[in-house]
DNA sequence: GAAGTTCATACCTCCCCGGC
DNA sequence: GCCGGGGAGGTATGAACTTC
């Protein structure tokens, strides 16, 4: 149902821009349903690896490198600070700071920052080799012996040497941990388990999501494997080049300035000044779609963190959810200078019976944002639920749903 | 204690792209 | 040409709890 009347917010150069946005032979579709502008294209590239190999660490739930690609090349400048306050594995300031943006993110998880956090400074490949040649892998013991369910002994062991060398460098909480140690601890944290020999253990599932130790016993039961001893050094070793095949970034230099803002705890409470951030864009839990402590228990046993502190995001229905986006937007509409802008991502689930983004829309009401609309970017793309059978266009999420915000007061310009 | 409601757990293992 | 590795789930079932 293509309608001609104009948008909404014709006066705002974003929706003007994403308006005349083509794709090779595909122009942007205008509807609008329920009183929200929908605008629905192709808007990036759905092929794989097709952003800096930096971003590519395996975590649950993370959207491409071109979603904040758009938004940031369309709405900010060289120096502006871009920020998610759910930022997961970093992809949003980590793109940033790839475009010569300031960074700045947060997550519930501390997992957050020990993942985003040394790829802002990454350390050469010599400077990784040397460190690993350090740590006096024969100090480890299996300390926990239910792990043997992913690990060969030999491996397991070295693993609880490498967490102590890590703990006496980068201790969890420490704003200014040894940068080696920062990265070798990212790089180790996904590794951890996976399908193919790249990882630390035996053959598990897909490295975003960790499955139970009694999963893990049935997967090596029904394939009649123990897990194989691995040279852990090694694979890290690997891991760093690959990430770093790309390059070190502009100059090798600390990327999102000197100091990036990364922080630790609820979307709803954020240690930045107020109008400090020209753009947010974020992606919040999905209600309880992905449980976020089931897949990161392992990488929360190699951190030393707590994993049940992820469940404070999730939600079963959808008027707890509600609340807790209506919080963490009111905190954007205090971080947001006047005429910047905010992305705020969401799928659809439930089968589409639930639309989160007109959740989003509603819980936006009241705030000083205007409303500009939604960008959807419908496209074949691949899924971990492959595993088990989930593919496009049948179950589970099948496009990106940007609620798109322009905070009030300025003058509402973009960048173009 | 029967009926209704909510909660917790188990189960399933594919497709694609790039590096070598 | 091979293969490493990256990738936003949903349903069935029964236990546990609530209400009258």
């Amino acid at each position: 149902m293509r309608q001609t009347q104009p948008a909404l917010a014709a006066d705002s150069a974003l929706v003007r821009d994403i308006l005349a946005f083509a794709a090779p032979g595909s122009a942007t579709l205008h509807e609008r349903a329920e009183g929200i502008d929908y605008f629905v294209n192709a808007f990036w590239t759905a092929g794989q690896r097709q952003a800096h190999a930096i971003h590519e660490i395996s975590y649950r739930a993370c959207f491409k490198p071109q979603l904040p690609e758009f938004f940031i090349s369309r709405l900010t400048a060289p120096g502006d600070l871009v920020f998610d306050p759910f930022m997961g594995r970093g992809t949003t300031p980590l793109q940033a700071a790839l475009m010569g943006r300031r960074a700045g993110g947060n997550d519930i998880s501390g997992l957050g920052v020990m993942m985003c956090r040394p790829r802002l400074r990454p350390v050469g490949p010599d400077a990784v080799e040397a460190a690993l040649r350090r740590v006096d892998w024969s100090r480890g013991a299996v300390r926990r012996p239910e792990l043997l369910a992913f690990y060969h002994p030999a491996t397991l062991a070295r693993l609880e040497a490498l967490r102590d060398w890590i703990d006496a460098r980068a201790p969890p909480g420490d704003d200014r941990p040894d940068p080696v140690a920062d990265w070798i601890r990212m790089v180790a944290l996904n590794r951890l388990a996976g399908h193919s020999p790249g990882f630390f253990s035996g053959r598990s599932m897909p490295p975003n999501q960790a499955v139970s130790v009694a999963s893990q016993l049935r997967i090596n039961a029904r394939l009649g494997l123990a897990p194989p001893e691995r040279d852990i050094a090694a694979l890290i070793l690997r891991k760093s080049r690959a990430l770093l095949r790309d390059g070190m970034m502009p100059g090798g230099a600390v990327l999102g300035g000197a100091h990036p803002c990364l922080f630790t705890g609820p979307a709803w409470d954020i240690p930045l000044e107020a109008g400090a951030v020209a753009l947010a864009v974020t992606s919040p839990p999905f209600l309880d779609v992905v449980d976020y402590a089931a897949d990161n228990w392992l990488r929360c046993w190699f951190a030393g963190l707590d994993a049940g502190a992820a469940a404070l995001g999730q939600h079963r229905g959808a008027a707890g959810w509600m609340a807790m986006i209506r919080r963490a937007l009111a905190e954007l509409a205090r971080l947001v200078r006047p005429g910047g802008h905010v992305a705020f991502e969401v799928g659809e689930v439930r089968g589409g019976r639930i639309l989160l983004e007109r959740q989003v829309w509603q819980a936006a009401a009241g705030l000083p944002f205007e409303r500009l609309g939604v960008l959807v970017n419908r496209q074949l793309f691949t899924k971990t639920s492959n595993c088990w059978g989930v593919s496009n266009f049948t179950r589970g999420t099948n496009s990106n749903r940007v609620v798109l915000l322009r905070r009030s007061g300025g003058g509402g310009q973009s960048i173009t």
